[in-house]
DNA sequence: TTATATCATTGCACAATGGGCAAAAATTCA
DNA sequence: TGAATTTTTGCCCATTGTGCAATGATATAA
């Protein structure tokens, strides 16, 4: 599963780093103060590099969320994951570890610049997807045959639905990273986590 | 919730013709096979007019996939809808009334082209996005207050999350419109559908 | 090691695109 | 009717996307 190549690796750092630079950028001047030739200058590379990994500025700023820590920590994850474990618990397992104050906090500041610039947000969905997809596989591969199709993408879809409203603030909930007087009189994520799968296991 | 002036009526006939011959170039030559130039010279407008409604050709073709006939026969069921019918319910029937054998092939026909075309990929997901959203937003109305928050954004997330494969093909179903010999072996949409809510109803 | 193949990066050139601005045409409202 | 609002359009130009070919770095095989 793991790109393991010197080559892979390095192509992956500079996708990296300029989604970085894209993403310092668009928090600094705003997604329309920035042109492509200032994150290839920030991120050291040229122009044509840029567009051999992404198609557009906006992509590379919604690539910002794409962390590597947490998917090789998805993985250490995965391999001390008991056989025969429910998906729900699985699921239930997997979103708490990915979902670190680190990568929430730049998922919330990538769904707040997509509400100035409305261009941003089918990318910013695309890599979010990406994420339900994978957790889908996920709970595919560790359950094999004993439940019938459709069921692990009914039990993502419904996690990703309910996690994706945190983003943009219409739930009010204390996120991990967040002090309580940000969101005076919230539940937290814990607690609104619990709720949701409550609701998955016993039905609705 | 309609918009009813003329003006707006026609603000969206121009970018409904916009969309449909984006469409149909898309079909007919693939994405790459055709500019912006094509798509207004088709539909009977200025490239600068496109600008004002599109921000790039693949948000036009993804377009496509919002029916104003839809929208308004989703209308009419909502008008119908029973007071205090449980979201779960009113979900379902949503879902019967939507996807529609017309709506279903466009949809798999703009997830074909984005297999071809990646950059498709995003705007695809952000229009059926959308639709999650109504109607998310839709069960949130009819049911104010009587469902935590979360509630019914779990919900709208599962099943469009168990929708989606069938797009696709990597879930085996037999669409409304198609016919038996296409899919061979496969269970019915209906039937796929009853399975999903089934699940939801009684708990993972 | 060396030789060869594969792939990433870069520069160049040019068609295509996005968007500010202002004028013209259409719609709304008083 | 006339004024206000909004859409469409043309003009213009900075910005962007991409095919092609060359160079440099990594991988593979002998």
């Amino acid at each position: 599963m793991n790109k393991q190549s010197l080559r892979d690796m390095k192509r992956e750092a500079t996708a990296h780093a300029l989604a970085d630079a894209a993403f310092e950028l668009a928090l600094e001047r705003g997604l329309d103060g920035f042109v492509v030739d200032d994150i290839v200058q920030r991120a050291g590379y040229s122009r044509r590099t840029f567009a051999n990994h992404y198609s557009c500025k906006e992509e590379a700023v919604a690539a910002a969320a794409v962390s590597y820590k947490n998917v090789h920590e998805a993985e250490d994850l995965i391999a001390g994951i008991p056989e025969n474990l429910p998906p729900v618990d699985i699921l239930y397992q997997l979103m708490k570890m990915q979902l670190s104050a680190e990568i929430l906090w730049i998922l919330r500041e990538l769904v707040s610049l997509s509400k100035r610039y409305p261009t941003l947000e089918p990318y910013i969905l695309n890599v979010l997807r990406s994420s339900q997809i994978a957790a889908q596989e996920l709970l595919s591969d560790l359950s094999r045959g004993r439940y019938p199709e459709g069921y692990t993408h009914l039990l993502a879809g419904a996690v990703y639905g309910a996690v994706l409203p945190l983003l943009d603030g219409s739930i009010n909930v204390l996120l991990p990273g967040q002090s309580a007087e940000e969101s005076p009189g919230a539940m937290t994520f814990d607690q609104y986590l619990d709720m949701m799968f409550g609701y998955l296991r016993k039905g609705f």
